[in-house]
RNA sequence: GUGCCCGUAGCUCAGGCGGAUAGAGCAUCGGCCUUCUAAGCCGAGGGUCGCAGGUUCGAGUCCUGCCGGGCACGCCA
């Protein structure tokens, strides 16, 4: 509806072009809204006061120029001047009933659009470093990400979801000697459990599955050979020191071979647990980027080589650098340090690159708000690599802050007491999950209230919107009960029987999902769809409750049957994009 | 110190490519169940949009400065 009002717009201007203007306005000074005030008709534009200048009229004179350029339309029952200068349009009821009746015709892909133009994204989410369980803050970053997705896709972005696995460096060395220790705890040996291990009790399950998984407990070595002159741990000797030398330590009393053992099998473990933890959770991904397997394969020697052509490196103290502060960045960054190890950040460009090579021309980041410095490197390295700086995107997902009540729940990685995205969803369920982590703008912090998530009552907005969609499929009930049946055509052909003020209300809600949609697309924000699940379930709730449905008069009853299933398939189709359920009953 | 995010009703937050009288939920107060699910609806009160300037027909929205809060600034990963 609002294109077609675009497209009306653009034809009167280009019809005053030469004339009333010298020329046509570009595309993007065309804009029409929705009206706040009904009064001021369905939609409006500020075309005029934008344009009047320009072309040194009033901007009331104006607009009734443009007003009087309009080409007639189906739609638009009147078109007037308003206020400074603003044009309103008042809707047909055809046009309502039109747009009813497209609810209909299209279904579950009601509201998908072109917008898009299936140009490739990638979408990269969560990517938690696999030594540990899901938090409660990559929750948010999964429910973001994967809605996000959800969301490009609908309104026709060709949408590719990647985690990116981080499964080469120290950490997961660090992951591997902290199985291997308790491990070792299990089989009867007696050693420290080192300072700077991973302490969380899914090190144990760990320990547990080597047991079963090492033959004859081949990985078993004495204590006192594992012990032997290693350095002090913390708090008296350094903690880093001393996890590097056990590390060497494993490395050399299993072998090469066994130590790749106990780290795959910790791998692994730890990723089948984060891949069930978002299955269960709605959250699944195209792609599993291993960065062991991106390194193996050249990719970062490729990158290297790109930057190194076009003269983007330079030696300094025995390390290799890049030159960001030509990019923008604050400092210039090493890549490959003095001991010969390529750093983390080599690896990052070269993953970014990579992406770029497999034909993404947009590369959407979802990062924790404590990435945020990393966002001008990234984009420094692709800038020098040739690619275009801007294909970059990162939203960055502010913290998660978990109360029960008012009372706030500690929380720190360090304490192992953090709380996990399993216990939550195991606590307050999936759709309540879901729905409180994309309640909120990405950029603020959350408060998520445990208590409230789990209320079954009026203060709780998913039940609220799953209670619309589960109302609807009641009244089906009611009406088959009583021996009746929809009869949609005929529904759809008697609209204009709806009339009522709260029917006009939901109608012009209803109308509005495929422009959230777009605008939730293209503002990175998935709450809009959230906040106008609430709105349409708000003006369905009021009408359900002024007027009745199930009447007499078989036509008006088969429209208002019409309307209100319109509204069910509107928040089943805004749900399933969020990753709600929407229940029958409840 | 430098950079990024944020500051809107008692509380939690929408609104941010400038647009008409700044909104919602919760909380508070008052109403509505013999009639399709009351997990619902209706009504009332509640605001210096952090502060000060600037840009213009028009600023919660854009710019500058200041105040306050959060986060980040390694040859760690």
């Amino acid at each position: 509806m609002k294109q077609e009002l675009e497209q009306l717009l653009r034809a009167a201007l280009s019809r005053l072009a030469g004339s009333t203007l010298s020329q046509t306005p570009p595309v993007s000074a065309v804009v029409v809204e929705r009206t706040r005030e009904a009064q001021h008709g369905d939609f409006s534009s500020n075309v005029a006061l934008r344009l009047a200048k320009a072309a040194r009229k009033s901007p009331r004179e104006l607009a009734a120029a443009i007003v009087a350029a309009l080409p007639s339309n189906a739609l638009v029952a009147r078109a007037e001047v308003a206020g400074a200068g603003f044009i309103n349009f008042y809707l047909t009821p055809a046009a309502y009933a039109g747009e009813l009746e497209s609810i209909h015709a299209h279904g579950a892909r009601y509201g998908e659009s072109a917008l898009g133009a299936r140009e490739r994204v990638l979408v990269e989410f969560v990517s938690a470093n696999p030594t540990g369980p899901l938090h409660v803050g990559h929750g948010r970053q999964a429910a973001y990400g994967a809605t996000l997705a959800n969301i490009l896709a609908a309104v026709g972005y060709d949408v590719s979801r990647e985690y990116y696995v981080n499964d080469a460096g120290r950490q997961m060395d660090i992951l591997a000697v902290s199985a291997w220790v308790r491990y070792l705890e299990l089989c009867g040996e007696e050693l420290p459990f080192p300072e700077n291990g991973y302490r969380g009790d899914y090190v144990r399950a760990l320990a547990q599955d080597l047991k079963s998984a090492a033959a004859e407990a081949s990985l078993r070595r004495p204590a006192a050979a594992v012990l032997a002159q290693l350095p002090a741990d913390a708090p008296a000797g350094d903690k880093e020191a001393y996890i590097d030398a056990l590390i060497a330590r494993a490395r050399e009393l299993l072998g090469p071979a066994g130590f790749r053992e106990v780290l795959e099998l910790s791998l692994e473990a730890m990723l089948t647990d984060i891949r069930e933890d978002l299955g269960e959770f709605g959250v699944t991904f195209d792609n599993w980027c291993s960065e062991h397997t991106l390194a193996a394969s050249g990719a970062i020697n490729h990158a290297l080589a790109v930057l190194e052509s076009q003269h983007r490196l330079y030696r300094k103290g025995g390390a290799l650098w890049f030159r960001a502060t030509e990019f923008g960045d604050e400092k210039d960054r090493v890549v490959v340090r003095e001991n010969g190890q390529k750093t983390y950040f080599a690896s990052d460009i070269a993953y970014h690159l990579n992406k770029r090579e497999r034909g993404f021309s947009r590369l959407i980041d979802v990062l924790g708000a404590d990435h945020h410095g990393y966002v001008a490197r990234v984009r420094a390295g692709l800038a020098a690599m040739g690619q275009p700086p801007d294909c970059l995107e990162v939203p960055l997902i502010q913290f998660v802050s978990l109360y029960r009540g008012s009372e706030k729940i500690p929380m720190g990685k360090r304490e192992a007491q953090f709380v996990t995205l399993r216990e939550l969803r195991t606590e307050v369920g999936n759709d309540a999950c879901r729905f409180f982590y994309l309640m909120r703008s990405h950029d603020q912090p959350l408060d998520f209230d445990l208590e409230l998530a789990k209320s079954r009552s009026n203060e709780n907005p998913v039940y609220y919107i799953q209670y619309a969609h589960a109302r609807v499929a009641s009244v089906m009930k009611q009406l088959a009960a009583r021996g009746l049946a929809v009869d949609r055509a005929a529904g759809l052909a008697a609209a204009a029987r709806l009339t009522e003020s709260h029917e006009q209300a939901v109608l012009q809600t209803l109308t509005r999902y495929p422009e959230v949609l777009e605008q939730a697309a293209e503002n990175r924000a998935p709450h809009a769809l959230a906040h106008y699940l609430r709105e349409l379930a708000h003006a369905f709730h009021t009408y359900y409750n002024a007027q009745v449905f199930i009447v007499e008069d078989a036509a008006l009853r088969n429209a208002r049957l019409a309307l209100v299933l319109a509204v069910q398939q509107v928040v089943r189709n805004g749900l399933t994009l969020l990753g709600v359920s929407a229940p029958e009953t409840m």
